[in-house]
RNA sequence: UAGGGCGUAGCCAAGCGGUAAGGCACCGGCCUUUGGCGCCGUGAUCGGAGGUUCGAAUCCUCCCGCCCUAACCA
């Protein structure tokens, strides 16, 4: 794994030393991350703002958390609220640097005036589609790409009084949302689109969550973003990729304004995992249209999603750690992030024993009335975790697929007449296949040696398998919910011309059990507590689950090399 | 020949002119009261072609492929 404290920095990394070394702010690191609060943030975001705060970690500076709030239409307090909390369980702090780019509105109009002035902005009469026409559109003719230089703007050259005069109007609510803008005034012949003029100002009469209704106007992201950096006093100003061509002119509007903090602008790969998707507004239209209960569903990429499942924030943080930080478009693969999930659980997740496809068994030469109280290992791999008692009596469950009346070659759990382990209990053999009268098996009878009592033979005799089991008048039941990949394909997005990327939906990506057997110590629980539970996988238990009735989740199975075998076997 | 960016094994990713780290996945094997965990082993000449150099994945040239941008979204 790539661990910077180990072989090697990412490239980001690297360009902040050396700004350090050269003496650059004063040799100050500061960084922020600005997310836009219109949707709940996912782990591609974590990527992103554990990237600044770790920075900022590394070189003794500071990290701010602002809210890219400039556009009323979309945000909303309930996702400033969610992305605070999400931050907060990832272990992420800004101590009281949480700030919003809504608080900057009053010194960004001053400055816009101050661009006025310049001669550097003008207020613009044209609509959204002739702006657009004036730009330049890019014309794709035999296998190139042309684009024009654009037009400029039949406003362009308003006299700086007649500006000022007309955009204090805007600001004072005289003109309809939508028939004017302030645009700046670069070069529209430039080759990036992005400097031919760029909107800075649109009228919006949408009340903000913050601001109410003190603005009819606000201001754009380009406009916005280099110059709250910049009052921030941040250093290092990292973003993902697709900002990359907006470099030019967060630089540009720097150069113009009377600023002496000088912010510099990195990009980065986003984080794209494998069978799901991680763009906000996919993940709003999965919960919008209900293909998923909420944006907390367990099968969500997003933080509170992964926290529902049971993904412990270690975890998550050392899966960004792994896949590192480059410029590439990276596609991780989830198996990557599951691996890291189960070398977390596997430390700390204490054991449980459940039947999840429960199959009786009676051990015919056990005492009837009898229960023993064996003793089980909470965590192997931890020995402070200590044991606990399990009751043992001649009733049990045991897991449906872990008997098989003809098994085949490689299949070395229970079979008519095989002997195997119970575990932490006894050796036991099957003697009886009780079936109905369609032929479904409903009952095993077997013996149990009780010199094997803790699950030993005295006698140096060995089994092939250790199967889990719960004590039928011991059990209590339990609701069990399976979940697994979202989306059948490694890319959801990769359809067919014309197909709907929500067909791509895995139909079993949710498979609910009822009825499962779970063993009593687990009569006591809290939701979000996690466990692992023996041969079957991790789980954790959900919100929705109360005192009479238990709900887990399962977060990630176990790796299963017999799955795969039979899974082989099939192909 | 629009502008910008990327291209090292199936995936992520080191390497910054001295002769290809590591991790995941995969496949073998060992171990095992979880077919879990752990341990051991197996794979690339670096998108392609030229060039510079004693020597290049690392420098130069050309070519190819993929991504981003044409919202008054961020």
């Amino acid at each position: 794994m790539n661990k910077p404290e180990e072989t090697h920095v990412d490239f980001i990394r690297q360009i902040v030393a050396q700004d350090v070394a050269e003496g650059k702010n004063d040799g100050r690191v500061h960084t922020r991350w600005p997310p836009e609060p219109n949707g709940y943030i996912h782990i591609g975001h974590a990527k992103g703002f554990l990237l600044a705060y770790g920075i900022a970690k590394d070189f003794n500076g500071k990290f701010n958390l602002r809210f890219d709030d400039t556009n009323p239409a979309a945000e909303e307090q309930q996702f400033v609220d969610g992305i605070i909390e999400d931050m907060h369980w990832l272990g992420v702090d800004w101590d009281d640097r949480l700030f919003f780019a809504s608080d900057y509105f009053e010194q960004l109009y001053e400055w816009a005036e101050y661009l006025i002035k310049a001669g550097k902005a003008y207020v613009c009469d044209l609509s959204a589609e002739e702006i657009s026409k004036h730009r330049g559109r890019a014309i794709h003719e035999n296998d190139r790409t042309i684009t024009p230089p654009g037009k400029n703007s039949p406003y362009r050259n308003r006299s700086v009084e007649e500006n000022l005069d007309l955009f204090r109007r805007m600001r004072a609510g005289e003109f309809s949302d939508g028939s004017k803008t302030l645009r700046a005034k670069i070069d529209m012949a430039h080759p990036n689109l992005n400097m031919r003029d760029p909107v800075m100002y649109r009228i919006i009469r949408v009340t903000h969550h913050r601001q109410g209704d003190a603005w009819c106007i606000y201001p754009t992201y380009d406009w916005t973003h280099g110059q709250s950096d910049a009052i921030e006093g941040i250093t290092h100003s990292t973003c993902s990729l697709e900002f990359e061509n907006h470099r030019p002119l967060y630089n540009w509007f720097l150069d113009q304004l009377p600023i002496v903090n000088r912010p510099r602008q990195i990009e980065y790969g986003r984080l794209n995992l494998t069978h799901t998707v991680m763009s906000k507004r996919k993940l709003r239209q999965l919960v919008e249209e209900g293909h998923v209960s909420g944006w907390d569903d367990p099968r969500m990429p997003t933080l509170r999603g992964l926290r529902r499942r049971g993904f412990p924030p270690e975890a998550i943080r050392e899966f960004i750690h792994g896949i590192g930080v480059t410029k590439s478009d990276g596609f991780v693969d989830v198996a990557f992030l599951e691996y890291c999930l189960r070398q977390d659980l596997n430390k700390r997740a204490q054991r449980r024993m459940a039947v999840l496809d429960p199959l009786k068994v009676v051990i015919t030469n056990y005492p009837e009335g009898q229960v023993e109280e064996l003793t089980a290992i909470n965590n192997p791999e931890d020995e402070s975790a200590g044991t606990r008692q399990v009751p043992f009596s001649r009733e049990l469950y045991i897991e449906r697929e872990d008997f098989m009346e003809e098994p085949p070659k490689r299949f070395y759990r229970l079979a008519p007449g095989r002997e195997v382990r119970l575990r932490y209990a006894y050796f036991i053999t099957c003697t009886d296949v009780i079936k109905d009268e369609s032929g479904n098996i409903i009952e095993l009878r077997c013996t149990y040696d009780p010199a094997t009592r803790g699950g030993d033979a005295p006698d140096g005799r060995r089994v092939r398998a250790t199967l889990h089991w719960v004590s039928v008048q011991h059990a209590i039941d339990a609701e069990v919910r399976l979940y697994d990949h979202l989306f059948s394909k490694e890319n959801p997005l990769d359809v067919e011309e014309g197909e709907d990327w929500l067909n791509g939906i895995n139909p079993d990506s949710l498979v609910v059990l009822t009825g499962c057997k779970i063993e009593p110590d687990l009569g006591n629980i809290t939701p979000g507590e996690r466990f692992q539970f023996e041969r079957k996988g991790y789980f954790c238990v959900d919100p929705d689950s109360a005192p009479e009735r238990p709900v887990f989740n399962r977060t990630v199975t176990m790796r299963d090399t017999w799955a795969k075998l039979r899974k082989q076997k099939l192909a």
